[in-house]
DNA sequence: TGTAGCATGTAAATTGTTACATGATTGC
DNA sequence: GCAATCATGTAACAATTTACATGCTACA
């Protein structure tokens, strides 16, 4: 239960409206917490009753119109006090590591094509971390907020490292993978 | 959306009741599609009226009583379709990660106890997955299914490993992590 | 004035979690 | 008989997803 925590999060690192929110929900905070606006609005809606944010005096409370909100002393006290809480990771689930354990029963019939598509899609996610990473994080800098938001970094490169791996050495190695995505004198695979 | 297809597979190696198939969603399977016994007994009734799976002939249909379940084909091609349907990685949501961008923000105070924490809780398990590991895939085995399901432990493997490296990197690099897990001569710093 | 896009929301359905209830079987 | 354990379920709630509804602003 860590939506509410994000958002303080995302809030205390810069006041914003839902929308703005959701934007960084779609990038940044995003990579490790993902989340959609009707999550976002209801819980902006909760923390302002339980006193943990508040709308900036400017906003109008109007339909329609941008509502910006900023963290109070309980909120910022909340964040502090959740993050030396133990909290156990969270079991694993995976839909990928299942469908392969399908494809021992019932046979691997596609699942070739989708690891290769999965195997583009982690190396451009890392493509783009590292280029935040060039971008953000030069060597010379080292206040604790940016050390330690480089090290959060470097868990999403490490783990696009480990799918990459994983998936590269999986194709190389099983025979019963390597079916062709498509033959090549077929008209072009439909995208939905 | 794949608990009932980690119901399909799970029946396919092995036709079982409900309480068995909570407890082999605590090993194996549950290593990477985690599940409790109610979501398992909804979706086992789900499954059925759907005639994908059906209670074997044996079993009473008395409230106490054991009750196997079986797949149908109905089942077993379904989820050879499942296998070959384009499903995007899940988005991140983590919330360690997210723990410490948030420490980033309102301090690190208890995060490194934390991580210590996490990074034995990631040991254990590799540890864990080496045992079977050694136990079920000897080298000689060559069977399809055994390679596929040797490829799915060893996702668990580079997993749990990716973990204990992030971590380990983390911890020595990072000065503010390295708090003990309790003061022993001061009282405990206060934090505003 | 109409339409595209911005911005905030509501509603319903599904999925997942926590706590509890009930019946059957076994050993004492 | 009684307690422990096996086994199947219900109920209530919380979190998440999907689809839709409404009001504002700019601009052609």
């Amino acid at each position: 239960m860590s939506l509410p925590h994000a958002i303080l999060t995302a809030l205390l690192e810069k006041p914003s409206s839902g929308l703005e929110l959701t934007r960084r929900f779609d990038r940044s905070i995003g990579y490790f917490w993902s989340s959609t606006h009707q999550q976002i609005y209801r819980e902006l809606g909760k923390l302002e009753r339980s006193g943990q944010i508040r709308a900036l005096p400017s906003a109008q409370p109007a339909r329609g119109q941008k509502k910006e909100y900023e963290v109070l002393p309980a909120g910022r006290e909340e964040l502090a006090a959740w993050i030396a809480l133990p909290e156990d990771p969270r079991p694993v689930r995976d839909p990928l590591l299942l469908r392969m354990r399908a494809a021992a029963v019932v046979g691997a019939e596609g699942l070739g094509a989708e690891l290769r598509r999965h195997l583009a899609l982690h190396r451009s996610q890392l493509e783009e971390y590292l280029r935040i990473e060039e971008r953000d994080f030069p060597p010379e800098r080292t206040a604790d907020e940016d050390r330690l938001r480089h090290i959060v970094l470097r868990g999403g490169i490490d783990m696009e490292t480990f799918w990459i791996g994983w998936l590269t050495r999986a194709l190389a190695d099983e025979p019963v993978l390597r079916e062709g995505p498509a033959a090549l004198d077929e008209p072009a695979p439909a995208e939905g």
